[in-house]
DNA sequence: CGGCCTCGAGTTCC
DNA sequence: CTCGAGGCCG
């Protein structure tokens, strides 16, 4: 339903709709039209109670889109006739959050819910609030996607999607075709800076109709609404998005400049003033037991509504509580999301499949009649281990219970009520006692929980490890269906081989160009500048992962001191203890895995350490933590430069920390840094201890 | 010696 | 993101 388009819905006499066309003058005239097409979307897209008739609407529309055309000085980026207009972009162009987008905890119960109260009057009594007075909002979580509109002195300039919290997409120019988005704020001094959260997602109704659609083209069908909201807002060019109805709820301001509100609920109103979609049904309620009510009616309504909902979020609703809650980690203490309990179905358990891991460890997998379960089909789900397969108790052949909550991983639960019953079950799986992959005799070693293909030179293995290594080198493009091609050509048998591909080869097989060819193996060669730590982590030792590489590079600088020392030395590494030192020195000196290290060494990899060695550098020795966002460094980027000066960075604040790094909105980190009187940096002060100065005194950001 | 924490690994999703 | 195992702190 693109604005402007043809519209479906009855034909309502013209109110006080269209004035009869003028010959004044044609910006005021502009000006006028751009008004009343977007007053009457408002009443058609967001009130659902147009004033006018289809046809009135569509004059307007093609008035103002004539009179544009014609005076194309007088096109504004706020004119509605550019919801569609727009071109296509060429990439989703990558932008930082005002202020992050941040996540909910959950609560899967009324009991939950009350743990939650009780915990924020705790946390408020130690700040000497005895009786907060709280208001609540309660609302329902859509399932869609969420999104950030900002809009500067009143016109809708960017919408990006929310990503990791931190940097989303700019999905401006698809976000405009949403009819219900203003694109100007209706309103005499509009705020210089407003952010508007929102979600946007897919009606059901227009999902079934956009899938007929697609269906009767000829075209794939989404598997359910969310996908297929998230497959239309990345779209490049919004002409595709406009033809795939989108529709939007927002549900809260974030960053403002000029715009003073004491609540949340006022928030709402705010913007229910301004002709933002809000939902009708948002309550704002006094007491837990009001809570739980409504998170229990919209359970109930969960079935009869236009849009998926996974459960309810209920916040407080008091800014000035608000900002005494906090944030712990990611999730504000003022708001929790009760999701409801998770979808479940009863299939079919057809087998167990077995997986052999990087290692040989052999994984085991339940192979389902394929079920609809939360909108997607399953038919397969991990089992962890065998262990885990005893414990649940399912056998093949026998119907089990398989669940999928919002965007969880599928998992097996349990039998099928029924089956428990039967007298003569069929007997519980067994790991197979020759690889699945490469038929090789499987042992169990004592202790482990893992039956395990013991041929080093399993395909299963080499495919793991080739992925992997893929993977931890960051090469562009190299995912699994390209290892398994390269791997069934011959073309590959160890990492080493990777860096022998020639483009030209590439380009020959299909699916390829000559530029996709070219890519990759300039992906390969680019993979050979990977710091010495990361090359050990992707050359597949048991027990060695990114931190454990990153340590043993740093202590022993070169590949040649590593492979000459002994299990004593190794274990002098940090996080490495006897037992995984002797493991080790026992893979270094195998002799494939010298092989495979002269070969990626000849090939041009590095072999050696370039940074400070562990126990030097600025901050050397030093454990720091890092709570709230930066102004400038993200997480990471601050995490690698800390790493660089010798320092190292853990999860939690203790008497061992020596600093704590906070920035904007920190939470619960920093209440305990103060507590326990370590220093605390903001990032100037992060930025002068990595350039080695003493710290300028506690600083607190 | 017991409990907490960190690390590694597989899986699955976008 | 979840799990298990090993390391390390109290």
């Amino acid at each position: 339903m693109a604005a402007g388009g043809a519209r479906a819905g009855g034909d309502a006499p013209a109110g006080g709709g269209a004035p009869a066309g003028g010959d004044g003058d044609p910006e005021q005239r502009a000006a006028e039209l751009r008004r009343l097409v977007e007053y009457h979307a408002y009443r058609y897209y967001v009130l659902d109670d147009p004033e006018i008739g289809d046809d009135v609407y569509d004059a307007l529309f093609d008035e103002l889109r004539a009179l544009e055309a014609e005076h194309p000085e007088l096109v504004t980026p706020d004119s509605p006739t550019q919801r569609v207009g727009g071109e296509p972009v060429s990439d989703l162009v990558k932008v930082r959050h005002l202020e992050p987008m941040l996540s909910l905890a959950n609560a899967r119960s009324a009991e939950e819910l009350r743990a939650w109260v009780q915990r924020m009057r705790n946390h408020l009594a130690r700040e000497g609030i005895e009786d907060p007075r709280f208001q609540f909002v309660a609302e329902p979580k859509i399932d869609g996607l969420a999104i950030s509109l900002l809009y500067r002195d009143g016109i809708f300039q960017r919408g990006a999607t929310r990503g990791n919290g931190e940097v989303g997409e700019d999905v401006t120019h698809n976000l405009r075709t949403i009819g219900a988005l203003p694109l100007r704020l209706e309103t005499e001094r509009p705020p210089a800076l407003l952010e508007v959260r929102g979600e946007v997602y897919m009606s059901l109704p227009d999902f079934a109709a956009l899938n007929e659609r697609r269906a009767q083209a000829g075209l794939s069908t989404f598997m359910n609404p969310r996908n297929s909201a998230a497959g239309t807002i990345r779209q490049l060019d919004p002409k595709l998005a406009a033809e795939r109805p989108l529709s939007l709820w927002c549900y809260g301001i974030g960053v403002t400049d000029g715009l003073t509100l004491e609540s949340h609920w006022e928030a709402l109103q705010w913007l229910r003033e301004h002709r933002f979609p809000v939902h009708p049904d948002v309550r704002r309620l006094a007491t837990e037991d009001d809570v739980v009510a409504q998170c229990q009616d919209w359970e109930r309504r969960r079935g009869s509504l236009e849009f998926e909902i996974d459960g309810v979020v209920v916040k407080v609703s008091q800014f000035e509580l608000q900002r005494r809650l906090g944030v712990v980690g990611r999730d504000p203490r003022w708001a929790i999301a009760w999701k409801f309990p998770p979808t479940t179905a009863v299939t079919r358990l057809n087998g167990i499949g077995w997986n052999p891991g990087k290692f040989g460890d052999l994984h085991p997998y339940a192979m389902l009649e394929p079920v609809h379960v939360g909108g997607v089909t399953i038919k397969l789900a991990t089992l962890h281990n065998e262990e885990d397969l005893a414990r649940k108790d399912i056998r093949p052949g026998e119907d089990v219970i398989v669940l999928r909550a919002g965007d969880v991983i599928p998992q097996v639960l349990s039998p099928a009520p029924h089956v428990a019953e039967h007298a003569d079950r069929p007997p519980p799986p067994r790991p197979p006692e020759r690889c699945p992959v490469c038929d090789t005799p499987t042992v169990k070693p004592e202790g482990s929980v893992f039956t395990r293909c013991p041929n080093r030179d399993c395909a299963g293995r080499r495919w793991q490890l080739l992925t992997s290594f893929a993977g931890v080198m960051d090469i562009d493009g190299l995912g699994e269906k390209l290892v398994t091609l390269f791997m069934d050509l011959g073309w590959v048998t160890t990492p080493a081989d990777l860096y022998r591909l020639s483009a030209e080869l590439i380009a020959q097989q299909p699916g390829f160009g000559e530029v996709s060819a070219r890519k990759l193996v300039e992906a390969i060669d680019r993979s050979r500048q990977q710091p010495f730590g990361l090359v050990l982590f992707a050359l597949g030792i048991e027990e060695v992962g990114q931190v454990t590489g990153r340590n043993l590079a740093q202590r022993f600088r070169t590949i040649d001191a590593l492979l000459a020392a002994e299990p004593e030395a190794i274990e002098q590494t940090p996080g490495v203890g006897p037992k995984m030192a002797r493991s080790i020195h026992d893979q270094l000196a195998d002799p494939r895995m010298r092989a495979l290290i002269e070969d990626l060494r000849g090939i041009g990899l590095r072999f050696q350490e370039e940074g400070p060695p562990l126990g030097e550098g600025p901050l050397a020795g030093r454990t720091l933590v890092l709570t709230g966002t930066l102004p400038h460094l993200t997480r990471e980027q601050a995490t690698e430069r800390i790493i660089a000066a010798g320092g190292r960075v853990t999860g939690s604040v203790s008497r061992r920390t020596d600093y704590v790094v906070a920035g904007e909105s920190a939470g619960s980190k920093l209440a305990r840094a103060e507590q326990l009187g370590v220093s605390v940096l903001d990032e100037d002060g992060l930025l002068a201890v990595l350039e080695g100065e003493p710290p300028h005194g506690p600083r607190v950001a």
